[in-house]
DNA sequence: CTGAAAGCGCTTACAG
DNA sequence: CTGAAAGCGCTTACAG
């Protein structure tokens, strides 16, 4: 049983005005007199009135929330540490924008279109987050015929006309691999995350494109699902050709894990013998030993900044990308000079 | 700009009835006849129609949505993989009743309070998930005074009268000294998470009076606040005793990595020379070399349960509490019989 | 500067 | 079995 919530109606009674009167006074619209205004928001402040999103939303056509459908499974979303720090990061600019997060956590890209769908049809929320953005994304079709105010998370897809927040990836690689070439690695390895993504594509481009920089073969790229369980593989892989690379760098950071556990199984030292970096820089990376290098950046400002684009955009702004510092390396023990 | 989407004026006109008609036959309720239901249940099917939740809320006085306010710092909540299955449990339940979840991530109590109250206020929410109950917890006054229907994610707490979701901690407890006592383990420590939590207390009761039965000594509780760091510190204390633990259960999958760690580091031998217990059996436990034996429960079902007795309650019943099966030990690499 | 009124999209007694 | 109408709590032109 609600306990009754105060309204603008009671306000208006003790006020001896409108409701029309109360509603301009609180929204500082003008209308009123300041006299009448300071009244008013002294009693709203006093009986703890707030608006109702569900009259707000019927009268003002905004649902005053924004939704986030991750289409990963529940178990590996788990162990993935960047998911929390980037809604995190979300919520910390949509509640200072009060404005609300449906989550939505599903299994793949036909149940987050179903979900979307329906949000939308119910009015639910004013917009979306995309994350995780595959080349062809049929998540786009529906974006595009419902026309729903959209922020790719990840690098901006002109095909599309959604603003986008992202960093710059290519200067992130090109970091890990001109400070491993610095280290004496010739034979350097990629671990990627999954192909379909549009982001994993631009990494290995830029990988391939750094190694030929430095005058290396590049015929060490591993696709993988982000799994820890691909992540050995791919490792196990790597480690057992005749020439093997003398550092890996991965995409994730469970995966970079992983990988630590395979070169202990095979007998491969850490560093001395393999160098590997990680992809996220979250406390995973400094839970093992040795504490893992790894690719920084900041996930919940990444978050926030979305969040940002999204609401402009909402609020009738052009759409406006937003781009963010490139990921630092952040050196521990997990890399060293190649060996000889 | 949001597309025109439709509404049960339409419905109504193209089906020839009244507004009031068509709610009626969509709602399944008694006042149309068969043929005239089929048919606008066909319209409303053909045009794609959903009710806006504003509109349901605004006269049904129901939010349609539940609120989730996790109060812990966002880097911790990241690697802590038990949140984020205990959401996609949530989701799962609460999306096939076609209930929104609200989620907040918020810094502490505090917080948590105003997030709460603000959502109570502006009706964005009909109940609340209320987890990691402390013994004295500012938030339940909070939650009695708004006369919040409220699903505690834990022990049940009779002076509340809310209904919670549980499982029996100290038959876990039990289970895991038991078998230790059976593998030799004559010193056992435990190091426990926070000690305002309710289920901390519980549990070290529960780990007090097992160690009693076996005639062993139970001086060795160490608490913490769960993090990485405090799980390593309480862990190299207690193996710079004089008398070290030859086992050590921990609260959560964390503090046993980082026990594995600090394990390496002092030179001690697991599962030789010393056994390793984790808490929530989450892909972590398998990340590890050995991996770890730890206590495993179905959290994806404990977050549906959750939903489930929360919308049972707001669906008006009598608050009914459920009991999960208790968590069961799955031994893998980091246990072994005592050394001697 | 202020009041009275329509409207957002539903639900639900209340007459017929 | 069905229609007409009030009401949920706001916002916003429209008159005064």
């Amino acid at each position: 049983m609600p306990a009754k919530r105060p309204t603008i109606q009671q306000i208006a009674a003790r006020a001896g005005v409108s409701i029309g009167a109360v509603s301009y006074a609180l929204n500082g619209r003008p209308g009123v007199s300041p006299e009448t205004r300071r009244r008013i928001i002294d009693i709203a402040n006093e009986i703890g009135w707030r608006p109702s999103v569900a009259a707000r939303s019927l009268s003002g056509s905004r649902a005053h929330s924004v939704g986030l459908a991750l289409a990963r499974p529940a178990d590996t979303l788990g162990v993935e540490p960047f998911f929390m720090r980037f809604i995190a990061g979300l919520e910390r600019e949509l509640s200072t924008r009060r404005v609300g997060l449906l989550l939505q956590i599903v299994e793949d890209h036909r149940a987050a279109i179903a979900a979307m769908r329906l949000a939308w049809a119910e009015r639910r929320v004013d917009g979306m987050v995309l994350t995780d953005l595959w080349e062809h994304d049929i998540r786009l079709g529906v974006i595009e015929e419902l026309q729903i105010p959209t922020v790719v998370a990840g690098r901006p897809r002109p095909d599309t006309g959604l603003p986008a927040v992202w960093t710059d990836d290519t200067a992130a690689v090109n970091s890990v691999v001109d400070y491993l070439y610095a280290l004496g690695h010739r034979r350097i390895a990629r671990v990627a995350g999954l192909a379909a993504l549009d982001h994993t594509q631009v990494r290995i481009a830029a990988f391939r494109e750094a190694m030929r920089e430095h005058g290396l073969v590049e015929d060490s790229v591993v696709e993988t699902d982000y799994s820890w369980e691909e992540g050995a593989r791919a490792t196990r892989a790597l480690l057992s050709r005749r020439a093997r690379p003398t550092a890996v760098v991965y995409d994730n950071d469970l995966m970079a894990v992983a990988a630590l556990n395979v070169a202990a199984e095979m007998g491969v030292a850490v560093p001395e013998q393999l160098s590997i970096v990680a992809g996220d820089d979250s406390q995973l990376c400094v839970l093992t030993r040795p504490a893992l290098t790894a690719l920084s950046w900041d996930i919940q400002a990444y978050g926030a900044h979305t969040a940002g684009v999204l609401l402009d955009l909402i609020d009738g702004g052009a759409p406006e990308s937003f781009q963010e510092r490139p990921a630092g390396l952040v050196v521990r023990g997990s890399t060293a000079a190649a060996p000889h």
